[in-house]
RNA sequence: GCCCAAGUGGCGGAAUGGUAGACGCAGGGGAUUCAAAAUCCCCCGGUAGCAAUACCGUGCGAGUUCGAGUCUCGCCUUGGGCACCA
């Protein structure tokens, strides 16, 4: 008997598999379609375990409903544009292409061997011309729908490198290669028009019944919908042309506790001040240092500028109030400009106790506890409190009921309006960098911006400068400073113009990386027929890292693309069903050196707590994400090799359940390859011992009643996402099959069965059994098996007796026995008897099927 | 700082509000073997006990319930996201 060849039969089944090109998708109207996804990868050069684990699962998913009759369309693309190309152009040499495209080769070679139901046919790369040109086209449609604009944003600016950096390029306020005290400067950038559609985003996700609740509530907090009040203070003397601050609250409830008014440094007034006050240009300038993003702002010291400027109280004309600058007020929120009432805001405390500013309550709680504020008091909405100076609405009241009594009231006095308001901004989609995809738009000094024609599409980018590749060791960006590349005709009036220099955030292009897929060669973005047909997406997998942005900019882009006649109606939600699946974890090898500073070692260089090489102890530090610089990392390359590929997808999928992280151990995908082979064994010997004498019967129907329960549940596991708990099964029922006294063809049958259940999760070594126990055609092919519902219960059952609530005892009933018998013979137990000593139960409850209660 | 999630044996984890610890790993004992590898069998949350068994036990503290790992509230710890990383 041959043992398990993990090497020989893989190489063997992908074959098969291709030449029987059962992965290739078509349309076949009338035949249920399914199409699963996975978010596809950056080509970063290798493939790691967490590419394994995310296309494992969902090629479970794609064999599972191959089998169970379903047109499947798996395809695998590459998000291909962005940063890292860039900045390996920089530290070593050679274009961003050549590096995209060789990654591309070397990780399509490495994905390969795990067996994968892809169809490659469809594979494309986001920095394809052909796919980006098509971006382009649907860019201008956008353009032509409104659906994008241009306004002034912030970036972070390096000024000893002059370039743009992204947050991650970022690292305390400076930037990661000059070292620089990073600034914040306006630049004038194209947006789209996502905030148009906040309302329309943020209810559609009750419908989203297939997708995690958490995801859901994420979007929803990032869409940030709120009700508040929208109005101006007067301004006493302001300087010319500013009569007045506008200021949005959510509570406007709190307003007669306001003690300041507060504007960001990027308010038209408090440039208008800049530029006549150094001092207020100063504090501008220091509040422009820094990074841009939300954190950096929240985690910075608060501090603030008094302008000298005065506004009136809207509801007391003999009041007023100071005006400051702050460095804590976004412009892009609301409308750059706040009120503060320290008394029920932790910030506005704060601020208001370092510059000595009045802290007001407006209410108290409604215990009567009413100490001097050592901290702000901010209790939930819907708590009742006591307003000791309302607006509008009883003394005693909840935040909610206050808030909107002050709306009403403030709008009957002509103070403002109620609007409601969303915290999502729209998306600034310029990147001032070479490696994306160029906005397909001309600047003309007669014309203004002009649309390219889209003939003239795709705009592609320039491989060389002056004859020879492009430097990227030379800060700026390249198309900026290309001699001639930015040169074009005006599309309207034909002069010289000039090309935009700036192309799209790599977001733009995996927002409808999905929609391309159904018909990957069109030569328009989509084809109708086929996104009539494939659309949409019925289960998306992917990290849960992606849950806002890039969930979101696909939403939106789903939205855009009907408004502009690339997609189906039925289109709007582009993924029925949403699954984020948990990280790769390793535990970290640790040494230090002679100035104790960590030294990382890889797993393989580590045996028994020690390094092989000088058997020197390692510190192993708890498992996490795995990082080339922790060298927690395992090569997927080397396990396939080691174990095959089988090993690795059974490994990733038993271990953890998919929306965790599971922890990779040398010790788990040992005991992965031990347990394929010992299936490997069973199935051999019972494919051999075919013609073995029958067995007693009840063997045999033992037997195949568990069969059909692991059908069931390992069913059920599959369609649930419940792969451990599946695969914890099928190890169940590989023991039941070892064990059993069967006979050989009700041993074949299971045994059949068990390698269909596998398929899935390994499915070149199911082939293999199948070939082995003569099963029919290709397993992959096979229709999947269906449970018995009669094998399903069993006729005795035991149920567990608790007296007050703790297990002290069981019985064996039939199933069906009335709940009057069955109280009969619970409380005859001994257990029970000696309990209620004589008297009555105080209660007795029986759950039919599932559990005794005696309360005594 | 803000938003979100997760905490169960030595470890990964299982458990429609109904027998906590399925299944796997590690560990211990045994069989087989000249020996080893491989394989097979048994044990395996803690405390007490020869044992039957009893008590304790799902991050911590309260609560709802006949019954809570599961529901509610408050805390602690860890992880993810925060709009130019993908």
């Amino acid at each position: 008997m041959s043992r398990y060849s993990a090497a020989e039969i893989e190489a063997k089944w992908q074959k098969a598999w291709d030449e029987a090109g059962i992965f290739r998708a078509t349309r076949e109207p009338g035949k249920p379609k399914y199409y699963v996804l996975e978010m596809f990868p950056y080509p970063s050069g290798r493939i790691h375990m967490g590419h394994v684990r995310n296309y494992t699962m969902g090629d479970v998913v794609a064999r599972y409903k191959l089998a169970t009759g379903h047109n499947v369309l798996h395809p695998m693309g590459w998000d291909a544009f962005g940063m890292p190309a860039e900045n390996a152009a920089m530290a070593s040499g050679g274009h961003p292409k050549d590096w995209t495209y060789g990654n591309i080769a070397v990780m399509r070679d490495q994905m390969k061997p795990l067996g994968l139901s892809i169809d490659w046919s469809r594979e494309f790369a986001t920095c394809d011309p052909e796919y980006y040109g098509q971006q382009q086209a649907m860019f201008l449609d956008f353009m032509e729908k409104g659906l994008v604009y241009r306004k002034n944003a912030i970036v972070n600016w390096d000024p000893v490198d002059m370039t743009v950096l992204a947050n991650e390029q970022v690292e305390d306020g400076k930037g990661w290669r000059s070292g620089a005290e990073v600034e914040r400067r306006e630049l004038t950038q194209w947006f789209f028009r996502i905030s148009d559609f906040s309302e329309d985003l943020l209810t559609a996700l009750d419908g989203l019944d297939n997708w995690p609740a958490k995801v859901k509530l994420m979007q929803a907090n990032w869409i940030g919908r709120s009700r508040g009040l929208q109005f101006a203070f007067d301004l006493i003397d302001g300087p010319g042309g500013f009569d007045g601050i506008e200021v949005y609250t959510t509570r406007p409830d709190t307003l007669l506790g306001a003690s300041f008014v507060g504007i960001s440094a990027d308010h038209p007034l408090a440039k208008t001040l800049e530029a006549n006050n150094p001092d207020v240009a100063a504090f501008c300038a220091d509040c422009r240092r820094g990074g841009t993003t939300e954190e950096a702002l929240e985690k910075a010291e608060k501090k603030g500028m008094d302008t000298g400027l005065r506004v009136r109280h809207p509801l007391d004309p003999e009041w007023d109030l100071p005006v400051y600058i702050a460095n804590f007020i976004l412009m892009d929120y609301g409308t750059g400009a706040i009120f503060g009432v320290p008394a029920h805001d932790q910030r506005d405390f704060d601020f208001a106790t370092r510059y000595k500013l009045p802290i007001i309550p407006v209410f108290t709680p409604s215990t009567g506890d009413t100490g001097p504020l050592t901290e702000a008091y901010v209790p939930p909405k819907t708590e009742t409190v006591h307003y000791v100076r309302a607006i509008a609405g009883d003394d005693a009241q909840t935040g909610e009921a206050a808030i909107n009594a002050a709306i009403d009231h403030c709008e009957g006095r002509g103070i403002g309006k109620g609007v409601t308001q969303y915290r999502l901004r729209d998306w600034g989609l310029s990147r001032q960098r070479y490696w994306g995809c160029p906005i397909p738009v001309v600047h003309c000094s007669d014309c203004g911006v002009v649309p390219e024609r889209k003939e003239n599409l795709p705009v592609e980018l320039p491989y060389d400068e002056a004859g020879q590749p492009i430097d990227f060791s030379i800060p700026g960006n390249p198309l900026d400073r290309h001699p001639t590349w930015a040169q074009c005709p005006c599309p309207a009036c034909g002069k010289p113009a000039r090309r935009e220099t700036d192309t799209m955030d790599t977001f733009v292009d995996s927002s409808w990386y999905y929609a391309r897929f159904t018909a990957p060669h069109a030569e328009t973005p989509t084809d109708m027929a086929e996104a009539e047909y494939w659309m949409n997406v019925d289960q998306y997998i992917g990290g849960i890292e992606h849950a806002i942005l890039h969930l979101l900019y696909s939403r939106f882009f789903a939205r855009a693309m009907i408004e502009t006649g690339h997609l189906p109606q039925k289109a709007r939600e582009p993924f029925d069903a949403l699954f984020t699946q948990g990280m790769v974890t390793h535990e970290i090898y640790q040494t230090r050196d002679e100035r104790g500073r960590p030294v990382y070692h890889l797993p393989e260089e580590v045996e028994g707590g020690k390094l092989k090489e000088t058997g020197e102890a390692v510190e192993v530090i708890p498992s996490a994400k795995m990082s080339k610089s922790k060298k927690n990392v395992v090569d997927p390359v080397s396990i396939i090799d080691q174990y095959g590929a089988d090993t690795a997808r059974w490994f990733v999928l038993s271990d953890s359940p998919p929306e965790r992280d599971v922890e990779w151990t040398a010790a788990g995908a040992d005991a992965a390859f031990k347990h394929l082979s010992r299936v490997y064994r069973i199935a051999s010997e019972i494919a051999a011992a075919r013609t073995a004498e029958a067995a007693a019967p009840d063997a045999d129907e033992a037997l195949l009643r568990e069969m059909h329960k692991t059908i069931h549940d390992v069913t059920g596991g599959v369609e649930s996402f419940g792969f451990n708990a599946a695969i914890a099964r099928l190890y169940a029922f590989t023991n039941t099959l070892a064990k059993s006294q069967a006979g050989g063809a009700a041993k074949t049958r299971a045994a059949r069965t068990l390698a269909q259940l596998m398929a899935p999760m390994t499915p070149h070594f199911a082939e293999e059994l199948w070939s082995l126990l003569q099963g029919e055609g290709l397993i992959a092919n096979a229709p999947w098996p269906v449970a018995d519902e009669a094998m399903l219960v069993d006729e005795t059952i035991t149920l567990p007796v608790q007296i007050n609530g703790k297990r002290r005892g069981e019985i064996k009933v039939p199933r069906d026995m009335d709940k009057a018998e069955v109280e009969k013979i619970a409380l005859s137990l001994d257990a029970v008897e000696k309990a209620l000593n004589g008297a009555a139960p105080k209660k007795l409850i029986v759950v039919p099927g599932r559990i005794v209660n005696v309360v005594v």
